[in-house]
DNA sequence: TTTAGGATGAATTCCCGT
DNA sequence: ACGGGAATTCATCCTAAA
């Protein structure tokens, strides 16, 4: 009947000669495969008001994407399925109208002590809502930092804090191009409609592109052709360019990345990285306004100061959102695995003249029952469970290695709920 | 040994016309 | 409601130069 094709590709000793009198080419087999189908879908398929259009798709191909698409639908209504808001501003943000300021929690995730967990919005489908079953069921705030600054940031956020009374860090970050870049506006061309800056990322582009694309733009006195503004638009999303001169772009350089994500002047410098480094620490990193917006209610909870627990630290972003909303830190627990980023949050540390205590942990296995109940024991038990976990197995500029939450790294995650779950025991049986 | 540059798609959502 | 096009995306791997 049917002929396997992956038995042709299948290691080891060719049992037979049968299979050889079984073969028929591709050809063959298609054809053959192809008379199977029921003739009513064939019909639907010449029937289709947009056949025309599609003609050159194929029969098989396009009954095999009807197919996909078909159990991903059933897959969705079993799976509950997380949708994400348009707009994407979460339980509200301060410059927009619709704020929400309830929400019923799930009992068991009720807190103190309080958590919040961070990672990319557009992750693949499943991952949202099998993250939120590890955390307690508590649904995600999904927030674009585009309303925080003038640089898009798609992020999702499960959290039990509350959501009244959030106020936000002043003074407000600059939120277009051509606020926190003023002198590009000299350069802009009219053609180039973009006011918000795409995600920041961890690459930059070259040198050589930028001279790319002034050569390609010097060849026009006025308006280039539509081709080429095309061209150079593109590019310029791609990469995040900004307008430095007449006819040439340039990429962000490392404090102004810094700058639009909340972070204070050099504040990667401490590191003694590169400016390849540095950029890609910032691109791992947290909006801080963003954050701080949402960790702001911690401030009236403790005023005596916190003792956090932060998880993947990278750069600091919670720690610099929550000594810019002020709150005093008692102690911090830090665990990162990069050395450049520890040296980062240190450097930080010192130079804020910190009264509290910092400790960096390297590795995330370390945290086991017995040194989080001897670091509880002695602090007095953490107040906030803070931490982003990775995303490179996640993120859609991933080629390579996009496997969902099971990936190398980003299966880090069941690290974060596990040192959450051991925190919460040991702090709620006390 | 370190650093910059180039090549490397696909998954997902939004939007708009039919 | 549905399909197709446009837009967007916390990246990785390899190589050559420094």
């Amino acid at each position: 009947m049917y002929l396997n094709v992956n038995s042709l590709n299948t290691v080891g000793p060719r049992s037979s000669i049968v299979e050889l009198t079984d073969f028929i080419c591709a050809a063959q087999m298609a054809k053959a495969a192809d008379a199977l189908f029921p003739v009513e879908d064939k019909k639907s398929f010449c029937n289709d008001p947009n056949y025309k259009k599609r003609r050159n798709m194929g029969y098989d191909l396009w009954k095999r994407k009807k197919q996909m698409k078909l159990e991903k639908k059933l897959l969705n209504e079993d799976d509950n399925v997380v949708h994400l808001p348009n707009p994407m501003i979460g339980f509200g943000v301060p410059t927009e109208p619709g704020q929400i300021t309830q929400r019923t929690l799930p009992e068991d995730a009720i807190g103190p002590p309080y958590f919040y967990y961070e990672n990319v919005a557009m992750a693949p489908v499943g991952v949202w809502s099998e993250m939120s079953r590890y955390l307690y069921d508590v649904g995600p705030e999904f927030v674009d930092s585009k309303y925080f600054c003038a640089a898009a940031r798609k992020r999702g956020y499960i959290h039990n804090l509350p959501i009244d009374n959030r106020f936000p860090l002043f003074p407000f970050p600059p939120r277009t191009i051509h606020e926190a870049f003023p002198l590009t506006k000299k350069w802009w061309p009219c053609w180039d409609p973009r006011t918000k800056l795409n995600c920041l990322q961890t690459c930059t582009a070259s040198a050589k592109l930028t001279e790319r694309i002034r050569k390609a733009l010097e060849a026009y006195d006025d308006e280039p052709p539509l081709n080429v503004q095309k061209y150079v638009l593109d590019e310029c999303r791609k990469w995040n360019l900004v307008w430095v001169g007449r006819n040439k772009v340039a990429p962000l350089e490392p404090d102004e990345v810094e700058m639009l994500l909340g972070f204070p002047k050099n504040h990667t410098r401490g590191g003694g990285s590169s400016r390849t480094e540095r950029i890609k620490s910032l691109g791992n990193s947290f909006q801080v306004d963003t954050v701080a917006y949402h960790l702001s209610v911690l401030k009236d909870m403790y005023p005596g100061g916190i003792n956090v627990l932060s998880l993947f630290s990278g750069i600091g972003g919670a720690e610099v959102a929550l000594h810019r909303l002020r709150i005093p830190l008692k102690t911090v627990v830090s665990v990162e695995k990069s050395e450049v980023n520890r040296n980062i949050v240190r450097s930080w540390w010192e130079q804020t003249n910190q009264h509290g205590t910092l400790i960096d942990i390297p590795d995330v296995q370390e945290l086991n029952g017995d040194r989080l109940e001897q670091l509880m024991s002695r602090y007095g038990g953490f107040d906030l469970v803070v931490g982003g976990s990775p995303c490179n197995n996640l993120a859609g500029s991933n080629r390579h290695h996009r496997d969902g939450l099971e990936g190398k790294e980003s299966s880090l995650f069941y690290d974060y709920c596990r040192i959450l779950d051991l925190v919460r025991l040991m702090q709620r049986t006390q």
